[in-house]
DNA sequence: GAGTTAATTGAACAATTGTTTAATTCTAGC
DNA sequence: GCTAGAATTAAACAATTGTTCAATTAACTC
């Protein structure tokens, strides 16, 4: 046998994306064979090589595709605000962005390690990059008097982890609703940087 | 060959538990062979299988050992308070006993899904009961009229996701002392509870 | 409808996997 | 110094791994 009826390779291309991601996600990258992904993909494994080089090369694909999406997602609904507002539509959009591709902001942070060398570093500097947009709003505020912060560093990263904990925990058929969690996140990260009035911030 | 001079049982199992505690940190521990955790241990890999019956049993051992040393560790130092005292301890007290065993901290979170079924119930309880710590004192704080909170749940399961995101990030020989970092955590807590006096928490 | 290209199969590759077992050497107790 | 048991090696097992490639079939072009 060879081709198979009906069979295209942008088709076959994304199949594979979408059946890796799942697996990955739920395995993680090591315990995932290619054999597990081309038959979830209902292809042969060989199939899977005229599309990525090596196994590797499809979790990069992943991993590159989720941080770009991010990136482009984020500049294009970003307003210019005061720190406190800007802040919580990150906070807002961080939320909803992830709650909506839990697998992708899964393994974007857990299989970090499962990256070779170069790949590794080119996916850091993606991550140093968007972590820096809050970053650079507590700064911001704090300059300004409107945020009181012990230090920045940590309360940046303690307000990441918290955001990707999310993850951790979230489930769709869960008993809050998305907009529920958002308004709870808001408010905690407003509390965080000691944001002055600690109501209003819409 | 056979027995090697100077081997006794204790100190090898010793000495495997820390090598598969290292390697699976490091590279996870479905990237991990048993020959590489024999390798590092000086040892064949068929040794391996004196102590532990299966690759799966050396990641369960860990995992119960250090859910066990932890909670007996809590208990030995918990102190009879208010709520807002009793989880200011609590942030500091998890904060320096991770600090402090990084590697543990790291696969107890990132290797669940590794566990077989029975496995990952047995951890998942010992989870359970841990992180109920930090929830009740939450409760009892609102209860009481110490914290305002806005959902109890989130707010925990965020504290717990900001705790446990320390690992990601924390560096021994970074710019913060133990210390400091325990001092920007109990602030940014106390925070998130929207406990009464910010200050004074000790 | 013939010829070209795109897409896939299926078998094969060497390497590595977790695990078992017989043989061997060391240590401890007498 | 002998012996029993503890500790380990080294080889072997079948299964699975990522990857390659010639053969084969489907779709597209003219």
């Amino acid at each position: 046998m060879a081709r198979t009826a009906g069979s295209t390779g942008a088709d076959t291309v994304e199949r594979l994306r979408e059946a890796a991601l799942e697996l990955f996600a739920r395995e993680g990258y090591a315990a995932v064979s290619m054999r597990a992904i081309a038959a979830r993909t209902g292809v042969q494994a060989g199939a899977i090589y005229n599309y990525f080089p090596t196994k590797q090369d499809i979790l990069f694909d992943l991993l590159v595709g989720h941080m770009e999406a991010l990136a482009t997602a984020w500049r294009e609904m970003e307003r210019l605000s005061t720190a406190e507002i800007r802040l919580a539509d990150f906070v807002r959009f961080h939320v909803r962005y992830h709650l909506v591709r839990p697998r992708e902001m899964f393994i974007s942070y857990m299989e970090l390690r499962s990256l070779e060398e170069d790949n590794f570093r080119r996916i850091r500097e993606f991550r140093r990059g968007y972590e820096a947009i809050p970053r650079q709003m507590i700064e911001q505020g704090m300059a300004k008097g409107a945020f009181d912060v012990l230090d920045a560093e940590v309360t940046t990263r303690a307000i990441i982890a918290l955001l990707n904990g999310l993850t951790t925990w979230y489930r769709e058929d869960g008993r809050l609703s998305l907009g529920e969690i958002e308004t709870v996140y808001i408010g905690l990260v407003s509390r965080m940087v000691g944001a002055r009035e600690e109501e209003g911030n819409v």
